[in-house]
DNA sequence: TCAAAAGTGTTCGATATACACCCATGC
DNA sequence: GCATGGGTGTATATCGAACACTTTTGA
């Protein structure tokens, strides 16, 4: 009975989320493996080191895949099915990348996200990263589909709670209609703009600026920014 | 650097909520270590088998704990610090319980919901169970005082994605009086008794029963109880 | 008749929803 | 001058918050 307590792997994956072009783009990494055809992408992830606790591991990982130091993230869930990393495939890339015999490997999932302008440094590790829209994602290995597919679930919930991190996944400079499109993808749903105008004005922490486009052939749209300290201080003031 | 990833063992802990008397209670276990005078009280639970997922292992914990088949439960948190059982007599107590030589312990947090009037049968494993005050609550071993603070930020989210939990807590039948104090109990806050039973009778889930308190030296309440199918019934077709 | 808890309505302000037209700009 | 997207206001319904007195029952 106590040979039965198992002495596993762990690793963290991250959901990594941008938004681009009314999209919401998840970063995806190609695995080492050589496999004709098929493009073979996955959540970027780790192993966690002896000494390193899986929010630190995960932060590393994201460091690794973007040369951003502190991204916005948040755990979300433990995947840990006996079954899920009993794909041959799969276990034939454990060997490989890590080492020969892991026989069990349990998950913590992060959500995190990324500001479309941000010019994302890749250390070596990564061969290949590549943005890809959420309602069009390859098949992944392990439970990777799965895990993407309860955080988007996850991020709603997430904006609920703390309405300022969707400035994360725009530039400091924003319009209101890219502001509107990113609601709509979250939310996927449409969102009426004359009311949303007035929910964005009644944030006091979205501050108008008087800088506007340039070079449109349309009516230019002026530019906002969001108030990290007007924010806190108002939610520290409920 | 390979060898530096862990090798490590991975238990999950459970805070289970009761209420009782206006209270939220957690039920807590002795360790078997005999120590004199203090009480040495921690959240129930056990490292995880080989072929178990984390959730299973959730379940059996709870079963053992408490005889019941299926608690509502949700997993919350992965707790990974490479601390976290450094304390020479919680590593002396893992010795004894599981196995010697436990380098490094992660677990998995869930939160755990049981109707105080459901009699508890623990299985063997268990000497003594306590249900504790959640604002009365003892020093615990690894980081359980601090899970169990998180558990209680966690429990309000659970309620506002499924209202319908909190009837998890009460008996079949129950007062408003009841369910009254119990939001307050979670939310730790007054909550009008007015507005409140305009809030209840909003809930079509809630029904009000023929049958009235009896033998109580005041006014005799009504008991109500939860529809489960309304309730379900209502939540699809949002 | 008193103590103790049950039960009951109204008003007000804030917030969400529905809905359609004119404005600025580049081509 | 036209195509493109930017920007605006009003009316209505819904929800939450504040607030005090009467009813029932047993002791």
């Amino acid at each position: 009975m106590k040979a039965n307590f198992i002495h596993t792997y762990v690793s963290v994956d991250c959901v990594v989320f941008g938004f681009d072009e009314g999209q919401l783009n998840i970063l995806l990494v190609q695995r080492n493996v050589d496999k004709k055809g098929a493009k073979d992408l996955k959540l970027p992830g780790s192993l966690i080191y002896n000494e390193e606790d899986v929010d630190d591991a995960a932060n590393r990982v994201l460091f690794e895949l973007t040369g951003i130091k502190r991204m916005t993230l948040k755990q979300f869930r433990c995947f840990a099915s006996p079954n899920r990393a009993n794909d041959p495939d799969d276990m034939k890339w454990l060997d490989m990348a890590y080492k020969p015999n892991i026989n069990r490997l349990i998950t913590v999932a992060y959500l995190a996200l990324c500001k479309v302008d941000r010019k994302l440094n890749n250390v070596s590790k990564y061969k290949l990263t590549e943005w890809c829209p959420v309602n069009k994602l390859p098949q992944m290995p392990f439970d990777h589909n799965q895990i993407v597919k309860e955080s988007l679930t996850e991020i709603r919930t997430w904006i609920e709670l703390n309405p300022a991190i969707v400035f994360e996944l725009l530039p400091q400079k924003f319009t209101i209609s890219q502001l509107h499109k990113l609601y709509e993808a979250i939310y996927n749903k449409q969102i009426d703009i004359r009311n949303f105008h007035k929910k964005v004005a009644a944030m006091s922490y979205v501050l108008p600026l008087e800088e506007k486009q340039k070079d449109v052939s349309h009516r230019a749209a002026r530019y906002f920014k969001f108030d990290k300290k007007a924010y806190n201080k108002l939610k520290t003031s409920i």
